[in-house]
DNA sequence: GCCCGCAGTTGACTCAGATCAAGGTGCCGC
DNA sequence: GCGGCACCTTGATCTGAGTCAACTGCGGGC
């Protein structure tokens, strides 16, 4: 079934200020930066569809399933993965609130991996034939979409670049509080949604270092960790 | 300067076969894909630019540049690379001909990368805004370009999933034999255009290591290696 | 033809991180 | 409160790949 579709979304656009319409979806930077007017501003809010949340380990898609819509995450956190041939698990991805999942999908038309929430997930939803049309006359909301599949090579890019397991897991860390930070969470204070296996296996490191690499940063007063709590002390000298 | 754009490109829809235009540049492909009738085939025809062949070690651009368009190579093979904080050089990828640079470009307005031709090579040079204009009036060269960008984010996904050293040899060979073969070339047999240390690097292996793979490999009759040449004897055990 | 220099290969040694094996800790249902 | 469980931590040992160093072979310049 793909991003789940539960009863087409309430256009929201009518009341209030269409602006503060799914304030941490990262559609509506591109309302702003299109600039584009009240009645086309319009068009985009009625294409999107709120949908039921997810409960926490509900597959939003799986491996493979047609591929027919976007979707933004608006709270929760959502983890993309592959099974290898060995049938392992092969973490690709945490989604953070703000952030767009299934742009990998359009060039096959199928969703390359599987997505499941991580803690309870709401998403708006854009069926991507509607959106496409509609790009092609909103020149803002086309080159919005351009920049966020670019965006996503290079973020891509990241993993690759550290080779120790410090390195990655510090990078990792940055990596979250940046995202965080643009989104308008704290940058310096976040939970991490997700267990220390996924973590290592996001990294590919062993879950056992990812434990005692944490442990390290603490000891050396660059992190405090409490369970899932993190609190980033020194980020000058953790880069 | 970016993408070198000498002398205006020669418009060449007006003569001949339109569709025989460029053969192995990517944006056939969205000519065909797209369907267009001919008039519009001749605005996307006239938007490119032949640039002039660059030498060996000659950078296309340079990380920082401003970003003004996309290239598709024609020939040749491209190595892109940024520079770590301690100087070091991280090689990002490498394009072969068929293939489009400057797509992590869009979202910073800026080349992430530097890029540097390994061999003599030859672009189709395409100016980004007046693509996105075209791709405006034309859906399938919109769809296209969603695709081309949607297929970079699965790509750089490709090395994470490997992580023993002979894993993450035998996913590059069978990756350039797919690339090569998905373009008209042999997908059993072809040159390796990058040094050693180059893969080694871009594999994040030492290159001592990349040369003790390959001969494993060969031992194993799984490969013959030749210099740069090398002939793949057993697809489906090196899967 | 000969020499130089660089790319690639091969071998010996080392170490970061994986694996294996025990615990610890907080949380839920009963 | 108490067991059961999932998640996490810590310690001991092992190994794949990096590092260092020497060697080979090809290609270009003179």
């Amino acid at each position: 079934m793909a991003v789940p579709a539960p009863g087409r979304g309430q256009p929201i656009a009518d009341d209030g200020d269409p602006l503060n319409f799914c304030s941490t979806c990262a559609f509506s930077g591109a309302c702003l930066d299109a600039g584009v007017d009240k009645s086309r501003l319009r068009e985009l809010h009625m294409l999107v569809e709120h949908t039921s949340p997810c409960r926490t380990g509900e597959h939003l898609f799986r491996e493979g399933d047609p591929f027919n819509a976007i979707a933004a995450v608006r709270s929760g956190t959502v983890k993309t993965y592959v099974t290898d041939a060995d049938g392992r698990e092969q973490v690709r991805g945490f989604f953070l609130p703000g952030e767009v999942i299934g742009l990998d999908a359009i060039s096959e038309s199928r969703y390359p991996c599987n997505a499941v929430a991580l803690e309870p997930v709401v998403l708006c939803r854009f069926s991507f034939p509607n959106l496409s049309s509609l790009a092609a006359r909103m020149p803002g909301l086309q080159q919005h979409l351009f920049r966020l599949l670019s965006h996503d090579i290079g973020n891509a890019a990241l993993l690759a670049g550290n080779h120790t397991a410090e390195d990655r897991m510090a990078a990792f860390l940055i990596g979250l509080s940046r995202r965080y930070g643009a989104r308008g969470f704290r940058a310096d204070r976040f939970q991490l949604t997700m267990s220390r296996a996924d973590i290592a296996n996001y990294l590919r490191l062993a879950a056992e270092t990812v434990s005692r690499i944490l442990r390290r940063f603490q000891d050396e007063r660059l992190v405090r960790v409490r369970r899932r709590e993190i609190e980033l002390l020194d980020l000058p000298r953790l880069e």
